[in-house]
DNA sequence: CGTGAAATATGTATCGT
DNA sequence: ACGATACATATTTCACG
């Protein structure tokens, strides 16, 4: 598990440039990182094995495919204990509803992103993740009428 | 801005796979979805030109690259008028340490996913974006420590 | 939508620094 | 160890049926 200190600046300027498009030619990002197209691929290649690079996705747009529900979902559990965290988890992230999922310090334990159909398919959502574990306490419920921003890239130093 | 009945079963298998891996060649994906490689491309083309593929993105690994932070902020506003919804809007989406932004109902009006290096640099954002706005009444932070689960796809109905 | 050919891009081997 | 060049392979893309 090396860390952030085994990328030069040319790694990182391919990792700012793929996270922001992952569409372009080899030969156009070896032309922006000032390297000849090989050298560019190997850095790539490293950079996925390595696992700096988890995946390249298409971002479709949620509003062109039908309606979808975004919800923010906040859980409070009943105990803090390890081993009942891990079983909600194991509920949670499998379930195809839940996009996010984040442990946060304080009064909540877990924010979710839900991405459903309808309510119908929230509540269905609810019945099989959240009444179904038996160390949930309580959640509640924001449903979003806009995604205003969905940025998937983060700064890397470059 | 034409919806979901002008996609077939081909163009949503299409989209459901490159939202899955979009760094598969054009002719391993036009093998999956049964087609010769140039009505695939065509197809996906069209799906690029038509708004419903916005962009392919490489997925990097956060933990590998840096600590970093996810926060969750709730903010309140003081008055809903949509005039200074577009005041405050305009600061946050700008703001290169949001990477999400909902708009909810209910008690809450928005909610931010925010990503930044450390506690200063989230105080910085509070700052620039949350105390300069002036129908901004409250937020609640939600600090996270492990980002469970990041999906970006969903279902397409393929 | 499919076929085949031309234009590009990717990947490999090798050499030089 | 890393990058460039040249060459081989693979993919994309266009014209046509």
């Amino acid at each position: 598990m090396e860390c952030v200190v085994s990328l030069d600046r040319i790694d990182r300027r391919i990792l700012a440039l793929l996270q922001q498009d992952a569409g372009q030619t080899n030969q156009a990002l070896a032309e922006r990182v000032g390297l000849s197209p090989p050298s560019c691929l190997k850095r790539v290649r490293r950079l996925e094995h390595d696992g700096y690079i988890q995946r390249r996705v298409a971002l479709l747009s949620p509003e062109r495919l039908g309606p979808l529900l975004h919800i923010v979902v906040e859980v409070t559990m009943e105990r803090d204990r390890k081993d009942l965290y891990q079983q909600f988890l194991r509920r949670a992230l499998g379930h195809a509803a839940v996009k996010q999922c984040y442990q946060v310090t304080g009064e909540i334990d877990f924010v979710l992103i839900v991405v459903v159909a309808d309510m119908d398919a929230y509540d269905r959502f609810c019945d099989e993740v959240l009444y179904a574990d038996p160390n949930m306490r309580k959640f509640r419920t924001l449903v979003s009428r806009f995604r205003n921003k969905f940025e998937t890239g983060f700064d890397v130093g470059a």
